[in-house]
RNA sequence: GCCCCGAUAGCUCAGUCGGAUAGAGCGUCCGCCUCCUAAGCGGAAGGUCAGAGGUUCGAAUCCUCUUCGGGGCGCCA
């Protein structure tokens, strides 16, 4: 509806241009507003008020100049010049009547448009490391990235969705010693088990499994030296878990040492991806970090860093000169013990994304990640990708709340809120809803007792009960023997309520609202129109009764309530939410 | 010290290329509730948009400074 409102202004424009004499010398894009106030008719521009000062006019003449220039046409009532010079339009009620109609006729494509052009976009999201279960904030970065992918999609944005996987790294070696601890416990060796190896009851699980198929191939003879280790009075924690994994790999040789990493690594893994699936979340690719040494996607980026003369050593370690592009410190890529740091992976694994054609890098980061933005935009650009190429949304934290009560977490002592824990208690459909209500760069506070409601007072269950009452409404109509006739559209010229008026208004917004939410990747746009769209029609419902006598105005009715059924539809399953008939 | 994010009604928050009288939900107050199964419905009160300057025809929105709050700054991942 707004492009062909907008068509009609640029028209006007065209013809505007011509007779004065200038042609891109301004900006002519007449930046369609809908008014906030029904005062202000539907639509507004305020291109009179912007090309006053170039073209030395008043306002109001040039609107009053550009009014002559727009077109006939039936979706317009009512142009008027108002306030300072704002062209206002009014629409005609049939502009409306039109609208529901191709509601219904676009079905589940209502709304989407081709405003991406095809352009390719990799989304990154979640990349949570494979060392224990998914937490809650985790959660909110699959709900934000899901949501977002749909939201790109339907804007005719090529999508495609990436999980990056660090499954090399110290991190995975410590899994590694965890899980081979528990399973030595299991076997009845008393050890102590340290406090900063991951502490969680799954990695007693994997021990188990562990020792359930592969049976004693982990276990060792001697095992004094272990247990001095661990017994010993170390100051330094994290220094004990760098000598355990050293004695492990010693112990068990690289090869067992490995295979129980795989072990590992596949079992967490698999749990990640059945939580992620269970609630919507479908990666088209587990991007393994391994993969990028073997690869040699690494090694490909380095030599091009090398070919642009942008590394140096200094101390043994090799240093990316990031200071060159706008870091404000060099970063080392390769350790003086030999080792490519994490910040080398990621440089390479983002060149790795541009080389398979990616226009758009988009990265769904958590918010303490935003010093490394200007790091690997910096690596980029120095391997001469455009440093624009790279767009990262960073996800604040969330903290649960009971009602008023905070729910206590600590990642460290590993009591955490699991994503499937949460997930069980208020619903995958509750848990998508609450994670994108606020923009992603806001902390979040997430009321697990309001999620799980059933009133009014619950969003989720307010807008899913919108749709419902349709459902409901037709299976009424049916009892009562009536029926929509589909043979031509019902006379819509019927709908002639306040109330109705509104709700075409507000259907008629929504393929304004995805655009919103995809250019902004806020999703929380979306989620807000429709609520706004679910009061509407309840409030619509009880003021007038839908299933009237009148047959015609009854088809009317239902006719609308059938598009505001189309349209909560569209928009719910696009935030991953279902939209239950019954409830 | 440097960097990022935030501050809008009693509470939780919308307000996204600057636009006309700043919105919603909850709470409060006042009515209503024999009605398409719907745990309710309608209305009202409620604001120094943290503060100060600036840009502009026009600022909650952009810029600068200040105050307060959250987070981040490793040859960790």
């Amino acid at each position: 509806m707004r492009a062909q409102i907008d068509n009609l202004l640029k028209e006007a424009l065209a013809h505007f241009a011509a007779e004065r004499g200038f042609t891109d010398a301004y900006d002519l894009d007449p930046r369609l507003e809908r008014t906030r106030d029904p005062k202000h008719g539907d639509f507004t521009s305020n291109i009179a008020l912007r090309l006053s000062k170039d073209l030395g006019n008043p306002p109001r003449e040039i609107a009053t100049t550009l009014l002559a220039f727009i077109p006939k046409s039936a979706l317009i009532a009512n142009v008027q010049i108002a306030g300072p010079g704002f062209i206002n339009l009014t629409l005609t009620s049939k502009a409306y009547q039109r609208e529901l109609t191709k509601i219904l006729e676009a079905g589940s494509m209502y709304g989407c448009s081709n405003i991406g052009k095809g352009q390719r976009v990799l989304l990154e999201y979640v990349s949570a490391n494979p060392t224990g279960p998914l937490h809650v904030g985790h959660g909110r970065h699959a709900a934000y990235g899901a949501s977002l992918a749909n939201l790109l999609r339907a804007t005719g944005h090529d999508v495609h969705e990436e999980y990056y996987v660090n499954d090399a790294g110290r991190q995975m070696d410590i899994l590694t010693v965890s899980v081979w601890l528990r399973y030595l416990q299991l076997l009845g060796l008393d050890l102590r088990f340290p406090a900063n190896a991951y502490q969680g009851d799954y990695v007693r699980e994997i021990a188990q499994k562990v020792q359930t198929t592969l049976g004693e191939k982990f276990v060792i003879t001697d095992h004094t030296g272990l247990s001095k280790l661990l017994h010993a009075d170390s100051a330094d924690s994290e220094k004990l878990l760098d000598l355990l994994i050293a004695k492990a790999k010693e112990m068990l040789g690289q090869e067992k040492f490995s295979a129980l990493l795989k072990e590992a690594l596949s079992s967490v893994l698999t749990d990640i991806k059945d939580d992620l699936a269970e609630f919507g979340v479908h990666p088209q690719r587990w991007y393994s970090e391994h993969s990028l040494t073997e690869g040699g996607a690494i090694d490909r980026a380095l030599k091009r860093l090398e070919e642009q003369k942008m590394l140096d050593v200094r101390d043994g370690a090799t240093w990316f000169k990031a200071t060159e592009y706008g870091d404000e410190k060099d970063r080392v890529v390769v350790r003086a013990n030999g080792a490519k740091t994490y910040f080398a992976s990621d440089i390479a694994y983002h060149f790795e994304k541009r080389e398979r054609g990616f226009d758009l890098l988009l990265d769904v980061l958590g918010a303490d990640h935003h010093g490394y933005v200007a790091r690997v935009r910096a690596g980029l650009e120095a391997m001469s990708e455009p440093g624009d190429s790279l767009e990262v949304r960073l996800v604040q934290f969330v903290t649960l709340y009971r009602g008023r009560e905070k729910v206590q977490m600590s990642t460290r002592s590993g009591e955490y809120v699991t994503l499937r824990q949460l997930r069980t208690e208020v619903g995958n459909d509750a848990a998508r809803f609450f994670y994108v209500s606020r923009s992603n760069d806001q902390h979040l506070d997430f009321d697990l007792d309001l999620a799980k409601a059933r009133s009014n007072d619950n969003p989720v269950y307010y807008v899913q009960y919108a749709h419902a009452r349709v459902a409901s409404l037709l299976r009424k109509m049916e009892e009562e023997g009536f029926r929509v006739e589909h043979s031509d559209m019902p006379e819509l010229t019927c709908l002639t309520e306040e109330a109705e008026h509104t709700l075409l208004v507000s259907l008629s917004r929504y393929p304004e609202v995805l655009q919103l939410a995809a250019v902004n990747r806020a999703p929380q746009h979306l989620l807000q129109y429709l609520r706004g769209l679910s009061a509407n029609f309840h409030s619509y419902y009880n003021a007038h009764r839908v299933l009237v006598e009148d047959a015609k105005l009854r088809n009317a009715r239902i006719t609308l309530a059938l598009g505001t059924r189309q349209v909560l539809h569209n928009g719910l399953t696009l935030l991953g939410v279902t939209t239950p008939d019954n409830m």
